[in-house]
DNA sequence: AAGTGTGAAAAGTTTCACAGCG
DNA sequence: CGCTGTGAAACTTTTCACACTT
């Protein structure tokens, strides 16, 4: 793999132009100039370049890049080839959600189970997807290979939870408890802090 | 405001540091050198002194920082001094459950109110702050002079409610939907993107 | 003529190393 | 002596400018 002089950040925009093309798709539109697609992503149209460049040519010059060609590269590169199965640890306030949030199956994943400690919660009853008690979370992980999960247990607790999560193959984790987590390097952590968003922002008022 | 060759991300770090800093506090410690306070936070003690450096000199050589000092100067730079009212918008599925979501609270924001196009939906009957038609959003915000926003409305509404939202003199905005907002230059925009955070996940799992 | 691909410059950020202070 | 503050070096990322292809 030759991932490592790719800008982390390229990585985020590669989805941004996903989206984007996605939607050039839909309007039929098959070919598209860095400079229209950049515009619609929302960045410089020479970082578009350097970014599609750094997995290959796409572009033809003159012309610009093919909509559907250059999706399912990217599609590829992201490895979004098939259906990303997906776990969801704490079905909580937050948990419960994020369970019953369209967007994730609109970009083509799939929250395939979640654990809460109290699964017949309240709370946890609107959703149609299966809510097991949190035991089960090690064996479900492995017979499924889950190798995504998103983490929305209390702070106390989450480092435990992510602990058995590594130990039965979970490589990605969206993390939304405001604390850092220790993983093996090969673990990819994403972290949403809400309340660290809401703070930043503060400052840029005056 | 000597603002402008601060990293950006110092900023967010700002807030991690503010954190660790109020841990200690509850734990009765009154100085902390940037070693221990670095490894709290996750970063190298260098970026750590070199972060505290843009605002000041905070240390004491030879003994570390004052723990309550400086996480009193790190709560004004980062304009925390008071507590700040925050509208959220759209109380909806997600809204709704960061109406309950008590990380804004425990870090001192305060969601006064929340504006819902249908307000008296069973959702967010079981919240306490009120929900307001959404029609009433422009002089709530005047009136209290808010400046702080959480956008959760569906993306096809969301860059007309922020134009709203901006003309009533909100100056950040915390945005949830996959989108990019058009805002004056004056005007910060923070993007959670959820859908983008797995995605970008799943470029790292092999 | 239009628009990509890319080396090189610029800008931004992190890390180092050590002088200097308590 | 211990630990901060900081200039300079190293590294990363973005932007520019233009050669090159269709």
């Amino acid at each position: 793999m030759d991932k490592i002089d790719i800008p982390k950040k390229a990585i985020y925009r590669l989805s941004i132009y996903y989206r984007c093309l996605q939607r050039l798709k839909e309007n039929d539109v098959e070919t598209v100039s860095s400079d229209a697609l950049a515009r619609a992503a929302g960045v410089k149209p020479s970082q578009l370049r350097k970014d599609l460049a750094y997995f290959g040519q796409f572009g033809t010059r003159g012309l610009g890049y093919p909509v559907e060609a250059l999706g399912t590269t990217i599609r590829e590169t992201l490895g979004r080839e098939r259906l990303q199965p997906v776990v969801l640890i704490g079905a909580g306030n937050l948990g419960s959600a994020l369970l019953r949030y369209q967007g994730f199956q609109k970009e083509g994943f799939e929250v395939v189970a979640a654990f809460d400690a109290n699964p017949d919660s309240a709370r946890t009853r609107v959703v149609t997807i299966p809510v097991f008690p949190e035991a089960e979370l090690d064996t479900f992980i492995r017979d499924q290979t889950i190798k995504l999960a998103i983490l929305c247990v209390p702070a106390e607790f989450a480092q435990a939870v992510v602990n058995r999560l590594v130990a039965a193959g979970v490589q990605g984790i969206l993390n939304f408890s405001p604390l850092l987590l220790e993983v093996p390097a090969d673990v990819t952590v994403n972290n949403v802090d809400l309340a660290l968003e809401l703070e930043h922002l503060s400052y840029f008022i005056r």
